[in-house]
DNA sequence: CTGTATCCACAACGATACTG
DNA sequence: CAGTATCGTTGTGGATACAG
């Protein structure tokens, strides 16, 4: 069996548990997927760049979901000492995992979704 | 170009257009995901079905989910005559199309998250 | 059987301002 | 650069009761 998230597996629809339900929990959140697959695309990132990526979301959200990422041990979070200081956020091994589950999100995205005169679509 | 969902393409993030926001709007609520997977995998149900098969859900909520879901066009209503009055609920054709997103989530929650002891784990 | 009507609780999101 | 502190608004879900 492949290792699972330590003691986040948790979670049940009444009595069984569920992979999806689990899986939402987990990813479930609105900003998640953009900012996961803005790691995933880009690499490891700084606070700043990933709010300028991630266009629209505010300094306290994005802290927010980047705690509660970090929290599930999807993502890992590193200061680097330079001046001024830099921290930088990463996936982790279990972020990477993902990478199918939000390519086939973005994918049907747009298939189905996208606007009419297609301008610069930014998937971040 | 594939055909899109009418109307419904329109979420952005800032200025630009991002499929997976637009992926996480429609599909985004905390049970969408697994009612739409139980269609998939069991095909048209009726509500009392429905309320069984995903497990811990109100008759409130699950009803709220199917109006959503309708008004987004990925489920269609069909009330079916007979006595008693049974609706049938059905994946339209863009709600189908979800089949590999909502699969992805399956197998990625079946692989990193299942409970240590695997019992009878149903994916509703 | 298939819902609706209330009403409540709380989580999530967001704007703004401020800090080391 | 990388956040935190506040505070308010809205969204989402859930419990319970009732109805055609």
């Amino acid at each position: 069996m492949t290792e699972t998230l330590n003691q986040l597996h948790v979670w049940y629809q009444g009595d069984e548990w569920c992979p999806i339900t689990s899986t939402t929990t987990l990813i479930g959140k609105k900003w998640h997927p953009v900012i996961i697959h803005r790691l995933l695309e880009y690499g490891p990132s700084g606070f700043n760049e990933l709010k300028r990526a991630v266009d629209g979301i505010s300094s306290k959200v994005l802290s927010d979901s980047l705690e509660d990422l970090e929290s599930k041990q999807l993502v890992s979070r590193e200061i680097v000492n330079e001046k001024p200081v830099r921290v930088e956020y990463s996936l982790t091994k279990h972020g990477e995992s993902l990478r199918p589950v939000i390519v086939s999100m973005r994918d049907w995205g747009t298939e189905y979704l996208a606007p009419a005169e297609t301008p610069e679509s930014s998937v971040v």
